[in-house]
RNA sequence: GCCGAGGUGGUGAAACGGUAAACACGCUACGUUCAGAACGUAGUGCUCUUACGGGCUUGCGGGUUCAACUCCCGCCCUCGGCACCA
């Protein structure tokens, strides 16, 4: 028999694989048997996969080969998420049109995909740059745009200097660019932005029955960041104007001795007109970045106004001062300074010699007044110095403060969110247009949808300008137009949509991916969605995630789609680290490319070991020595397949519970997407059967059909061997033998005051008693019981015997 | 500071409250070989013992239990997210 030549078996099955087209996802899915397998679809980067691309893509394959062999109907597709800054900047190093290097992109993603052995329905692929498929995009948009969630406004955004445009706030990391790392200034810019804080309160509430990892909730939990509170209006002396401040805490409200204003605020505005100090306050404020008020260390400065606001609750006068520790664009931009609650406050009122009180009393019964911010109280404790509320817990407190500031007129009780609306605009070639006309008579108005798509014009340069406009701006056939309502001189929208418009409803598209007539076909739509298993990486836990569940959820009410929540059950991918153990990057030169791992050794033993290398979660290196024992591990299974004896007598009853206990194992293993146990058991099985002379054709049977989702080629070759003319992919999964398990022996640990002092083998289902009998006899047990009396007995039915003696 | 996830051999890791370290990597010895590679056999948490066997061990300290990696309380450390969010 021939050496283990994965190469020549693995582009047999792959070509099998295609002409008998046997992905190919079934047309009419039983609605109770259905799975939507997928998995994030990428970005076509010119570098062509990555090795952490083959981890996640290898785990999702394993699952949709899995259920396809339960019987599930599946979908499992792929395609490309094409829009973007890379391909837009190589477009301009190299001149070429980025269309053309995306076609290229893809072109080496797919065989790369194809080498790897994944069973995607190709069919079905799409590409978010294909203008039938923007077209939706641009669809989708106009929805929105009716639906008043799109808007136009002129706000400082997040400027990225290096990209030349804007960015959302998602894709700011520690006020750098995400994309490019450089650093991000605030530019005042005409904006298209989407109200996704119109969902704020359905994106929070929905994820409570979705299965995804916790700590992925919580991020999203955290990033639209819902307080409740209350806006309390206190009026101005010898104004009639008013100054409103949101609080989660008013029952303090008795210790409040200030008010302060962010930069921002009108108040603050209106102030500066005729008041020097606060004016160059402000315009300093205004020239700092978020980075170097965070270098600032965090003190406190501050301008007083002036202006004093009324207490209600005591009557006293309390100082407005502007300070740019107060967030313009969080609750009113107002805050009531509690300086002996609230360390901020407290740190403002040092700084600037304002009183403080206590009302709130301290660990061990402190009362006395607060000049530490050690002794700032902000949690928990009895209020004080507080009229109605003395004595009462801070949290009734609360609601009664709520209560009485609402009866009394001047409080009204508010929800905010730290989520902000998705600015929506790039000032970049390499994205959809905005279907929208600037009409100077009817203002804006949006493509009829019917001269939908609106494409991208070919030009002579992609290079922004830097300036805040769009490249397109410069295109005067495409940007000039007539009003589709007046007829009038128009001009079209020029910005383009962000990376995440594209994927933002791409897992729709896959149900029914050439229609032409809409989205997909509602009862396409129907038939698949939701989503029930996704896999992707954590780093889209606020983008896309956020994102594609915002979009989602408009469908949803617009009737488009079936289910709010596109994505039922989601995987996380841990990262594949380098050789030395460090996150694969060019410059640290540790990158593994897995075109040359599969011409070394096959894609089968990268399927295995990216399955075997750790928890589908847990991040772990990709290592030379690590690749080689999954080799190993496949050319013992050749050996196994192709050379051991075969012999149905041997399979002896233990031989036989191995197998049954291999299945229930594996079987568990998949449903769980713990593909390293699932390997670690098919190791079991086979250093099993190695320690004998012969094995049994109908236990390699069994073994193929287990082995055939992680290892699909070799699986195909060992099925065709065992004498069988089709495919091991359109097997049904094996089912273990209940009763061969239950009837199985058991070793049974003897254990005398929780101590391991001997094992017994018997046939399961022994009554206690017996069991004991047994154990006494054994001779460590024996002379661990001299002389000692047994008080107590515990006896786990087939698991375990203590005896407790004294 | 706030929210979350983790901490088990030299390494990647297993383990419904029930024999901790399965499986794999690495290492050691032996076999095979002219030699190497490959392969095979045995061993491999620490420790005492010639042996039989015993003691200790899942970040640290307590607790619940016949029994704790697993549950509870308090610390320490690592990672991820948020952060002058009122």
């Amino acid at each position: 028999m021939a050496e283990y030549n994965p190469k020549e078996i693995e582009a047999k099955w792959q070509q099998y694989w295609q002409d008998n087209a046997l992905f190919r996802t079934p047309a009419k899915p039983d609605p109770k048997k259905k799975k939507y397998v997928l998995v994030e679809f990428p970005y076509p980067s010119g570098d062509g996969l990555h090795v952490g691309h083959a981890k996640i893509y290898t785990a999702t394959d394993v699952a949709a080969r899995y259920h396809r062999m339960r019987g599930y109907d599946v979908l499992h597709p792929m395609g490309w998420d094409a829009f973007g800054l890379p391909a837009e900047n190589s477009a301009i190093k190299f001149g070429v049109h980025p269309a053309e290097l995306t076609e290229r992109n893809t072109t080496k993603f797919k065989e790369q995909m194809l080498s790897l052995g994944l069973s995607y329905d190709w069919e079905r692929e799409i590409n978010t740059t294909d203008p039938d498929y923007y077209k939706w995009t641009q669809w989708i948009f106009l929805q929105l745009f009716k639906r008043g969630l799109a808007y136009e406004d002129t706000i400082p955004i997040n400027w990225c200097p290096s990209c030349k445009t804007g960015l959302a706030n998602e894709e700011v990391i520690d006020g750098h660019c995400a994309r490019c790392g450089h650093v991000v200034e605030q530019k005042p810019m005409r904006q298209w932005m989407l109200k996704i804080t119109a969902y704020a309160d359905q994106l929070l509430a929905g994820l409570d029955d979705l299965d995804w990892p916790t700590f992925i909730k919580d991020i999203q939990r955290n990033w639209i960041g819902r307080s409740e509170g209350i806006n309390i209006t206190y009026d101005i002396v010898d104004s009639t104007d008013t100054v409103t401040c949101f609080t989660t805490r008013p029952d303090t409200n008795f210790g409040a001795t200030f008010v302060v204003v962010a930069p921002e605020h009108n108040l603050a505005t209106q102030v500066a007109a005729d008041n020097k100090e606060v004016a160059a306050y402000i315009d300093q404020a205004s020239r700092k970045t978020e980075r170097q008020r965070q270098e600032e260390d965090r003190i406190k400065t501050g301008v007083f106004t002036g202006r004093y606001a009324i207490n209600q609750l005591t009557g006293k006068k309390m100082p407005i001062w502007v300070s740019d520790f107060v967030i313009g664009h969080f609750g009113t931009g107002a805050v009531v300074g509690v300086p002996g609650h609230d360390l901020r406050d407290f740190e403002f009122a040092q700084t600037f010699d304002l009183p403080i009180i206590r009302v709130v009393v301290g660990p061990d019964g402190d009362t006395t007044s607060v000049t530490r911010p050690e002794q700032v109280q902000e949690k928990t404790g009895a209020m004080m110095n507080s009229d109605f509320l003395d004595g009462l817990p801070i949290d009734e407190a609360t609601t009664r403060m709520m209560d009485h500031m609402e009866t009394e007129g001047y409080g009204e009780r508010v929800t905010t969110y730290s989520l902000r609306d998705w600015v929506f605009s790039r000032q970049r070639y390499w994205g959809e247009p905005i279907p929208l006309i600037h009409c100077q008579e009817c203002g804006i108005v949006p493509v009829p949808e019917a001269e939908l798509p609106v494409t991208l014009p070919e030009v002579t340069s992609y290079e922004p300008t830097g300036t805040g406009e769009s490249p397109l701006a410069g295109i005067s056939d495409w940007v000039n137009v007539s009003c589709p309502t007046c007829d009038g001189a128009a001009k079209r929208e020029t910005n383009t949509m962000p990376q995440w418009a594209g994927s933002s409803w791409y897992w729709i598209r896959f149900t029914d991916h050439d229609n032409t007539k809409a989205l997909a076909d509602p009862k396409k739509i129907k038939q698949w969605l939701p989503v029930d298993i996704y896999v992707g990486g954590a780093e889209h836990a606020v983008l896309h995630l956020l994102y594609g569940r915002f979009w989602n959820m408009v469908l949803h009410d617009i009737g488009a789609v079936n289910t709010a929540e596109p994505f039922t059950k989601r995987h996380i991918v841990g990262l594949v680290l380098g050789e030395d153990g460090q996150k694969m990057s060019k410059s640290r030169g540790n990158v593994v490319n897995p075109d040359d791992e599969i011409a070394k050794y096959g894609a089968d033993t990268v399927r295995i070991f990216a399955s075997f290398m750790g928890p589908f979660e847990g991040s772990a290196a990709w290592t030379t020595a690590g690749i080689t024992g999954s080799e190993r591990f496949m050319k013992r299974l050749w050996r196994l397949f192709m050379e051991m004896p075969q012999d149905e007598a041997a399979l002896t009853a233990d031989l036989n519970l191995a197998v049954q206990q291999t299945i229930k194992r594996v079987t568990e293993s998949m449903e769980h997407f713990r593909f390293n146990t699932a390997v670690s058991s098919l190791m079991e099985l086979l250093n099993t059967f190695e320690k004998d002379k012969a094995v049994a054709p109908s236990a390699l049977q069994t073994f193929a059909l287990l082995l055939s989702p992680l290892a699909p080629h070799l699986a195909e070759e060992a099925w065709q061997s065992l004498g069988n003319d089709t495919s091991v992919t359109l097997q049904p999964w094996p089912e273990a033998d209940a009763e061969v398990l239950a009837g199985a022996q058991v070793t049974i640990p003897v254990q005398i005051n929780g101590k391991v002092r001997g094992t017994l083998t018997t046939d399961s289902g022994q009554d206690e008693a017996a069991v004991v009998e047994e154990a006494k006899g054994l001779e460590n047990v024996t002379r661990h019981l001299e002389g000692k009396e047994i008080v107590k007995t515990i006896y786990v039915p087939d698991k375990l015997l203590n005896l407790v003696v004294k």
